[in-house]
DNA sequence: CATGCGTGGAC
DNA sequence: TGTCCAAGCAT
């Protein structure tokens, strides 16, 4: 622990926090998260790794899924990308899934699948950072380790009502500095479960139910009634208007029911999963048709419908609305193509969102 | 240090 | 309907 932790005037003593907000968890924390049970370091890193910045009530189904299907680190190893980023359809930054799978396969071959003790060997895998490392190591394993994720950020932010945007190299810094100095020798892992858990029910962004924490009385924001000022909010200039723009996606249907996908490259958004042909305008979509299918692209004036070509295709271009689409033509760079089945069980590739919800529209 | 990365829920 | 954002990390 750093001993020199500047504290403000009349804060409470980090030494004092543990013992209350175990005592608050015990009583009134969550209990009974699916990750909570059977608390093995594998688990609670999965678990992790889809709660970053993904609600719990969306997490839940995917991680009893996954967890049935991958039960161990080397079933997930072993098993191939598109299965692992199948489960983690609709739960978006598949980085985290294909960084998962490589960290799966990095255990097995340096630590003969243990998932490893030390907080460099963790903090060292794929997708892991200082604070998921923090939180695996505190909860499967009970060592003192602190965290810092956006529950603890507000949680200490307004204990200690610390100024400023958590964006500032400086409040950062602050901000660990408190978390470590918080963080108690004993019951870690009910601890960090604790000040989540208080971040997420109790202290919460908006409407903070102060009449319930169990550390109210000695909440700085809290005795200046500036508990729904701190965090600051992020300056409106800061977030970046998220440009959106048409883009096509061509849908080959073949005699048996099958759609042509391609897959898009590791890098940028989707990356590694299986998308229809993409295009920034049905222009390029239309002659692309013409080009590979040899149809009629006259047939494919109406939108949203699958219309006959002579050839032993059916062709649909489906519009749909994306942002950030990069390029003016074929918008990437596939790393390959398949036939895909909906129907077919064994078939299992990872597929955004609007892609699967457009299969299942239209072949479901 | 700023930006990109997904999706669904809250208001 | 739009805006913000929810257990961050990699680059």
């Amino acid at each position: 622990m750093s001993a020199d932790v500047e504290l403000p005037e009349a804060s409470i003593n980090p030494a004092q926090l543990g013992p209350l907000l175990v005592a608050w968890q015990r009583r009134s924390g969550r209990q009974d998260l699916p990750w909570q049970r059977d608390r093995s370091a594998y688990r609670v890193w999965v678990s992790e790794i889809m709660l970053q910045q993904t609600q719990v009530s969306t997490v839940i189904g995917y991680f009893e899924r996954f967890m049935a299907r991958f039960p161990t680190v080397s079933t997930l190893a072993e098993a191939p990308i598109d299965e692992v980023l199948h489960l983690w359809t609709g739960l978006g930054y598949y980085a985290r899934a294909r960084n998962l799978h490589r960290a799966a396969q990095q255990i097995c071959e340096r630590f003969g699948g243990e998932f490893p003790r030390h907080f460099a060997d963790v903090a060292a895998l794929p997708g892991i950072g200082r604070s998921t490392a923090g939180a695996i190591l505190a909860l499967a394993y009970d060592e003192r380790q602190p965290i810092l994720d956006g529950n603890v950020k507000r949680v200490l932010g307004r204990l200690f009502a610390i100024e400023g945007n958590a964006a500032q190299r400086a409040v950062e810094q602050r901000l660990w500095a408190l978390a470590e100095a918080c963080t108690p020798a004993q019951d870690v892992a009910i601890y960090t479960q604790a000040i989540m858990d208080l971040g997420a029910t109790v202290c919460s962004r908006r409407n903070p139910a102060c009449v319930v924490c169990p550390v109210t009385t000695q909440c700085l924001a809290r005795a200046a009634a500036r508990q729904h000022e701190i965090p600051s909010p992020k300056s409106r200039g800061s977030r970046k208007a998220r440009p959106a723009r048409a883009c096509w996606w061509l849908l080959p249907i073949d005699t048996a029911g099958r759609v042509l996908l391609e897959r898009r490259p590791e890098r940028g958004i989707w990356g590694g999963l299986w998308c229809p042909l993409q295009f920034d305008t049905r222009t390029a979509a239309a002659s692309y048709a013409r080009q590979r299918f040899a149809v009629e692209v006259e047939s494919l004036e109406s939108l949203g419908t699958i219309d006959h070509a002579f050839t032993h295709f059916d062709l649909a271009i489906t519009p749909l609305l994306l942002r950030d689409v990069a390029a003016d033509e074929r918008v990437m760079e596939p790393s390959g193509v398949l036939w895909y089945n909906p129907r077919d069980g064994a078939m299992r590739v990872g597929l955004p969102a609007p892609a699967k919800q457009l299969l299942d529209d239209l072949l479901g």
